[in-house]
DNA sequence: AATATTCCCGTTTTT
DNA sequence: CGGGAATATT
């Protein structure tokens, strides 16, 4: 190993720690950093990066991967702003592995223009593949076989290979249907995310010379979040780094948290094994919490087995103990919450400063409706919601089709979305027909003209052949310009108009849309519409424009707080069965994991941790008893305080509070004016009145749209000359 | 072909 | 309880 002191100036050590430098300054060979939580773990990766890329090689020797799109951007800034990071390879593995192939994609053996299909349309090609096998998808349903397959690669397991296995005959049954998927795959010109990592790891292992190309190119690897690599792409790194050995990988064993989506712990477990001589360096200082809330979530994790002895410690305050709270029912615990951050707020603490964690997404209602009642501004982290929004999911159709035709699953979304008269009887036959002549359905509609075989619906088919066609030509445009044109030309723009007062929604939703592709336009003048496509089908953050819309508290489920810090943090739901979480028919439950889950949760907070459990709760419409969660008694007792919660209020009672609905409320309509004590003047966008609840969105001035409870909700009506 | 109704089932999720 | 999908109805 050698090290340099050469830097620029020194500044890249500056204000480090001991441990810290070493990370920094370590050149070559293999690097473990195992950083515990809020150990300036990206301080540490963005520094060596700079100093590889400045002092010790060229900027594009170097190759940084992270786990997700918005860790690739911060870290992308943070270098660069450090010096010239020009050249250097910053992504995801699926970002890096896209590029790849890409640009090889002749010797790689993909198709030029191939199609990323997300998790919705790739179970729809596995239903398809359940059929070609003459199976029934209520034998064989689409997300087991999507499950199954998607291991399978992440095992690097090819159709044959996975049928070659020793299985028994209902994963035989699935070996076929894997086979069957990757037929059609391959006749769509489709890759799913899972193939973007398998593609590249085989080219590796059988292609001496491309393997050769790209170890001569990237002489530095750096591999975050380690702990949360699966085979494919621990092979990826393993391969790239092969020779030169220059791989450094950093992440916490005890932050290892998808190990259902097939991370391999063991990867990071055992790198020394894996590579010997490996000079590991341990990040326990934690600058992010207070002694108190360290030391409990220190003792809680050292309850786990699978892991690596860490001693953390932190200079900061004693601070607080960790609070936990248990509430009569889920609508208590939420009361409770939204009371407590009513007063952190008053007392001075930003909302943004505040954020509820829970094990699953369901929990965030009864949070949200306590938080509205209180007036208290929230936002729901959402992660891929925004793609999967059937307006987003439509236009994205019509794009993908005119850069690829063969793009089957696009295509049928799209042939009669609008409404123009093609029903499920043609489109039928249509496909039947397309596969007796061996082609693509849009190949035979655009290049058949007799369509009579498809009876009275022949002319409408033909109309939409026209369509394609002209779609077609806005290939070479620019992403806003075909977005722009596709919505016109389709009819979906007129179609969202005429909606648009019933809800406006996909309307806003478009034109944001349209605005991520602008954007996208003016970071990357060059780009083509392929491009854009691209990049959205693997950057799922578009709602990353969301992240401005400060001051408002977080709702988010435990595992999309990762690498998050807030200084107030609540934890709901710490039951038996919840967290843990158990699934109903399933006695298995990955204990460590699971334990680790919350353990990440706790280390987001900076001064201030609550824990809460409700002693009945509601799922499924079934009010059932709850049990303490076990964790709770694996926290040292002398960090906790168990808080008294008031005799519990009946429910009744508070729905009362506001005395029900507005006494005007048979006068509100869509476009009515309202005032919300917080929030100000907004408009109705949409009113609904249910028996026992009535809901209204609202459109504020200041571009914000939120959904009240109107029971609840202190909103007023303004009379339009109250406004000025 | 489009709409109404019933039925079923229920983690976590980035790419 | 509530959303999505499969099924029944017009």
């Amino acid at each position: 190993m050698t090290t340099r002191t050469d830097d620029v100036g020194g500044t890249l050590l500056e204000g480090l720690t001991n441990p810290q430098r070493e990370a920094v300054r370590h050149v070559d060979g293999p690097l473990l950093i195992l950083a515990g939580p809020g150990s300036g773990k990206t301080r540490v990766v963005t520094r060596r990066a700079a100093y590889l890329a400045s002092v010790v090689t060229k900027p594009w020797h170097v190759l940084a991967i992270t786990f997700t799109n918005k860790a690739a951007r911060e870290m992308e800034e943070r270098i660069a702003a450090l010096g010239s990071s020009e050249g250097m390879t910053v992504g995801t593995f699926h970002a890096f592995c896209a590029r790849l192939l890409r640009i090889h994609h002749e010797r790689i053996g993909v198709p030029r223009n191939f199609t990323i299909v997300d998790r919705d349309d790739r179970r729809k090609v596995i239903k398809a593949a359940v059929a070609t096998c003459g199976l029934s998808t209520d034998n064989y349903p689409a997300p087991v076989g999507d499950h199954i397959i998607s291991n399978a690669k992440s095992e690097l397991h090819t159709a044959s290979q996975f049928a070659g296995l020793d299985l028994d005959w209902q994963q035989k049954a699935y070996a076929r249907i894997y086979a069957a998927y990757e037929q059609l795959m391959l006749d769509m010109d489709a890759l799913d995310f899972d193939d973007l990592l398998m593609k590249v790891a085989l080219v590796l292992q059988r292609d001496a010379d491309f393997r050769a190309d790209l170890q001569d190119r990237y002489r530095y690897i750096l591999i975050d979040e380690y702990q949360d690599t699966n085979t494919a792409q621990y092979a990826i790194a393993n391969l790239l780094a092969e020779g030169h050995n220059n791989l450094c990988a950093t992440g916490d064993p005890d932050q290892s948290i998808y190990g259902w989506r097939g991370a391999n712990i063991e990867n990071i477990l055992a790198f020394e094994r894996d590579h010997p001589d490996t000079v590991v360096v341990r990040l326990e200082q934690n600058f992010r919490s207070t002694k108190r809330i360290l030391s409990a979530a220190d003792q809680l994790i050292a309850a786990n087995i699978q892991r690596k002895e860490k001693s953390l410690w932190s200079d900061l305050d004693e601070g607080a103990a960790v609070r936990v709270v248990e509430c009569e029912d889920g609508g208590g615990e939420a009361e409770w919450v939204s009371r407590d951050i009513a007063r952190q707020i008053r007392d001075g603490v930003p909302p943004s400063d505040v954020a509820v964690f829970y094990r699953v997404n369901a929990m965030s209602r009864s949070l949200e409706e306590a938080l509205l009642r209180d007036g208290i501004a929230y936002q729901v982290a959402r992660g891929v919601e925004f793609y999967n929004r059937k307006e987003i999911k439509d236009v994205w159709a019509y794009l993908r089709v005119l850069v690829n035709p063969s793009d089957d699953v696009s295509l049928l979304r799209i042939i009669n979305t609008p409404t123009r008269g093609i029903g499920a009887t043609t489109v039928k036959r249509l496909v039947a027909k397309a596969e007796e002549a061996g082609v693509r359905p849009a190949q035979l509609i655009l290049e058949t003209d007799d369509l009579g075989f498809l009876g009275r619906s022949g002319a409408k088919v033909k109309e939409f052949a026209e369509l394609l066609r002209a779609l077609r030509l806005l290939v070479e445009k620019p992403a806003p310009n075909a977005l722009a044109e596709v919505m016109s030309l389709s009819g979906l723009r007129a179609m969202y108009n005429q909606e648009l007062l019933l809800d406006d929604a996909p309307r806003a939703n478009l034109d944001e849309l349209h605005a991520a592709a602008s954007q996208f336009q003016l970071e990357y003048p060059d780009a083509t519409l392929v491009d854009w496509l691209e990049h959205a089908a693997l950057v799922s953050d578009i709602d990353g424009i969301h992240d401005e819309e400060r001051g408002t508290v977080t709702l988010m489920t435990l595992h999309a707080a990762k690498g998050l810090e807030f200084s107030v943090v609540y934890i709901v739901g710490l039951e038996e069965g919840m967290l843990p979480f158990r699934r109903r028919d399933e006695e298995y439950v990955d204990w460590e994991e699971e334990r680790r889950l919350l353990f990440v949760g706790m280390t987001r907070a900076k001064h201030r941790l609550t824990l809460l459990r409700a002693k009945y709760r509601m799922l499924r419409g079934m009010t059932e008893r709850t049990v303490r969660s076990p964790f709770l008694g694996e926290l040292p007792s002398e960090e906790l305080e168990w808080v008294l919660t008031e005799a519990a209020q009946p429910w009744g009672a508070r729905a009362k509070k506001n005395n029900g609905l507005p006494p005007d409320i048979a006068e509100w309509q869509p476009g009515t004016l309202v005032r919300h004590p917080q929030l100000g003047l907004g408009q109705i966008l949409t009113l609904s009145r249910g028996v026992r609840r009535s809901h209204a969105s609202v459109h504020f001035k200041n571009g914000k749209r939120e959904t009240f409870v109107l029971e609840f909700a202190d909103l007023e009506r303004v009379d339009f000359d109250d406004v000025g």
